[in-house]
DNA sequence: ATTGAAATGAATTCTTC
DNA sequence: GAAGAATTCATTTCAAT
């Protein structure tokens, strides 16, 4: 379940346009990809069982729902042991600031993007979450100026690199 | 655009169940909330159009598509002016191993989070994509052992904060 | 494995409240 | 604004290839 999947020049063109809208009906795969609806439809299937696709998100728009700061913090969390890390984990993504929570290697231990109201928000949110907390050592904010989503996740080609300068 | 919207119990609530699935019908969503199908595709409607939906986006496993290793890298770019920054931004977007992109204050400028095969498919990135550009002036490589998207994104609730405890 | 047609079920429109 | 019926359209199944 971890490896990889076969994926033909038709899966990849369907797994294209999803990642492009994902809300494209089998018809309209179906017309770009040059196959039938019904196939569209087995693939898609297929996509899913073998978890290439894992599902179908919702992207908000934080700032609409009063949460127009966001953040990253670097957290480290001493000692950096099961018994500590676990309970962390659950409640960093118990938050409602939460949005992503990423264990790493390096200087510090998880990084978690938040979405807050405002700086005093923000401020709560680290005292009260984070420092508060005996196991959290260190915590730094960097706030996010902008942030941006990029082109479409696929299977790396191994003739063409260096090819976006 | 850029301000908060009004949200009654109604589109907190829809907002709540599409967040869970994002391909929920508007009969079940209907059947959930307890108006009528086309009072949802109504909701969903506005919800979309004064932004607060920006998209359905399919979510896909990295693993599956031969990408299975992932990291963060921390990037100062020197001199951070608008002459080198706009096209390193627009560089890194287009890098097919990207998949989101920050602007940070602190002391790295830029965040990004990448998707590779293996080691050797990381270090080729970073030497050939950040670290022989001029304009880059260090590099920091974080790799992600392990990620977890967070809760549903809703508005901040006045009353209730130290929940997560 | 893919198709095209048939059947099922959902999205969307429209009239009424 | 919300509902419910009616229409349009998409999904899904299936027999045939």
């Amino acid at each position: 379940m971890a490896d990889s999947v076969e994926l033909d020049a038709v899966d990849l063109h369907i797994l294209r346009l999803l990642q492009n809208d994902a809300r494209s009906t089998y018809r309209e795969l179906a017309a770009e990809v040059g196959v039938a609806p019904s196939t569209c439809l087995d693939r898609v299937s297929r996509l899913r069982r073998t978890g290439v696709i894992l599902g179908h998100r919702l992207q908000l728009n934080p700032a609409k729902l009063g949460r127009g700061l966001e953040a990253l913090l670097l957290v480290q969390v001493r000692p950096h042991r099961r018994e500590l890390i676990g309970p962390f984990v659950e409640r960093v993504r118990a938050l409602p600031e939460s949005r992503a929570l990423f264990h790493l290697t390096g200087p510090d231990d998880y990084l978690v993007h938040v979405a807050v109201a405002d700086p005093a928000d923000l401020q709560r949110l680290v005292l009260d979450a984070f420092t508060s907390r005996r196991e959290v050592a260190r915590v730094e904010t960097r706030l996010i100026f902008q942030q941006w989503e990029c082109g479409p996740l696929l299977p790396p080609v191994p003739g063409a690199h260096l090819s976006a300068d």
